[in-house]
DNA sequence: ACTTGGTTCAAAATCATGCC
DNA sequence: GGGCATGATTTTGAACCAAG
């Protein structure tokens, strides 16, 4: 085992670039078309050459998340600097191997910040079973399934997508009202169990990502069996329903609903302002990548595991950007876990 | 029995208004 | 105009129901 490195996280930010890590070299490297990197160079002088952390993925399953490094095990504790490639955000990562068990940890911490996050690779079947709180052997445990929008456990699949009551009723409520939601941001705002409220734009934009549909959603029963007439802004089944951008003012996305024969109903349809994101059509810059139509069952792994790489790319921002309210939240003995794969567990315990 | 649609409603968050 | 308190409105999400 070398000691040193250079480690390369890269956010993998939409099901686009999830698709491209099946298709990465054959060392699993993950390499994305536009990859947003975060260098980490070790504080340590006499480190000269850097060491590696790759994050890849199994290439048959797609299912197997590998953690590689390349630590010096004599060290007690290791420190790096974590930093984007413009050298802002500075933030530090510990890396430590605790005595009493065989776990690795990784501390992150920023500047300002008095409250270390941590990020725990569990590599034996004992302590996954302690972190997950169950007894007895693997094979009985129940596998945990996490919300593919923000990571919350999710209560089953819902409109296409495994995900957790708030996002299925944050989604099925967008699309009965056809409710419009800007970004205040860049659009590319945290969505996870903490800060997904903090950004409708995101985490509808998510939530297609992900594979929810929204021709999934029906309309809204009447509270009486008697026919009634359908509401404007409802789906019938002949229509088809479609997001549009509008592009004089890019943090605004619009659900409109379109029939076969007729042309959009929104009031922006006719002023050739608006692109169809729903379609496979992608922007140039990335931002509009949803393809809601393209994930099929079998991604659904892959969906969670951009959600947990994104979750470890983004740490170091949302660890900008806590506030004191956040930091307590942080603090709480809440935790991601999830068993990948059965033969190379990795369970990721945040808290 | 299970999954995945639906609805309901209390709680929380946000907004609007008035007062100092 | 700024700060604060209060009430109104909207949004959220857990709980539960229903259809297949």
């Amino acid at each position: 085992m070398t000691t040193n490195m250079e480690l390369l996280a890269q956010q993998i930010l939409t099901t686009e670039q999830v698709a491209e890590v099946q298709s990465s070299p054959s060392d699993g490297s993950v390499m994305s078309a536009s990859p947003q990197r975060i260098q980490i160079i070790s504080t340590d002088p006499s480190i000269t050459s850097p060491q590696r952390i790759q994050i890849v993925t199994e290439q048959q399953t797609g299912q197997k998340i590998q953690i590689v490094t390349a630590l010096d095990s004599s060290l007690a504790k290791q420190q790096f600097i974590l930093t984007a490639p413009d050298a802002s955000g500075t933030s530090k990562v510990l890396l430590a191997s605790p005595e009493s068990t065989s776990a690795k940890q990784l501390i992150f911490t920023t500047a300002d910040s008095m409250v270390p996050s941590r990020i725990q690779f569990v590599t034996d079947a004992v302590s996954v079973e302690r972190l997950l709180g169950k007894g007895g052997d693997m094979s009985r445990a129940q596998p945990v399934e996490y919300c593919l929008v923000c990571g919350d456990k999710a209560s089953g699949r819902h409109y296409g997508a495994v995900s957790c009551e708030g996002c299925k009723g944050f989604f099925k409520r967008s699309v009965r009202k056809s409710l419009t939601y800007s970004c205040r941001s860049n659009q590319d705002c945290v969505v996870n169990k903490h800060h997904r409220n903090r950004c409708q734009f995101c985490r509808l934009r998510k939530c297609l990502e992900v594979g929810m549909k929204m021709d999934s959603v029906q309309s809204e029963r009447k509270p009486i069996d008697l026919p009634r007439e359908k509401p404007a802004n409802c789906a019938a089944s002949t229509e088809k329903i479609y997001i549009r951008k509008d592009l004089r003012s890019p943090f605004i996305a619009t659900p409109t609903f379109i029939t076969e024969t007729e042309g959009p109903r929104s009031g922006l349809s006719d002023s050739g302002m608006m692109v169809n994101i729903q379609q496979p059509l992608i922007q140039a810059d990335g931002t509009l990548l949803l393809a809601t139509d393209k994930m099929e069952s079998g991604q659904g792994d892959l969906g969670t595991l951009a959600n947990v790489v994104t979750s470890l790319a983004n740490l170091n921002d949302s660890l900008k950007n806590i506030d004191s309210t956040d930091r307590q939240l942080e603090d709480s003995p809440s935790e991601i876990t999830r068993c990948v794969n059965a033969d190379n567990i990795c369970a990721f315990a945040c808290k």
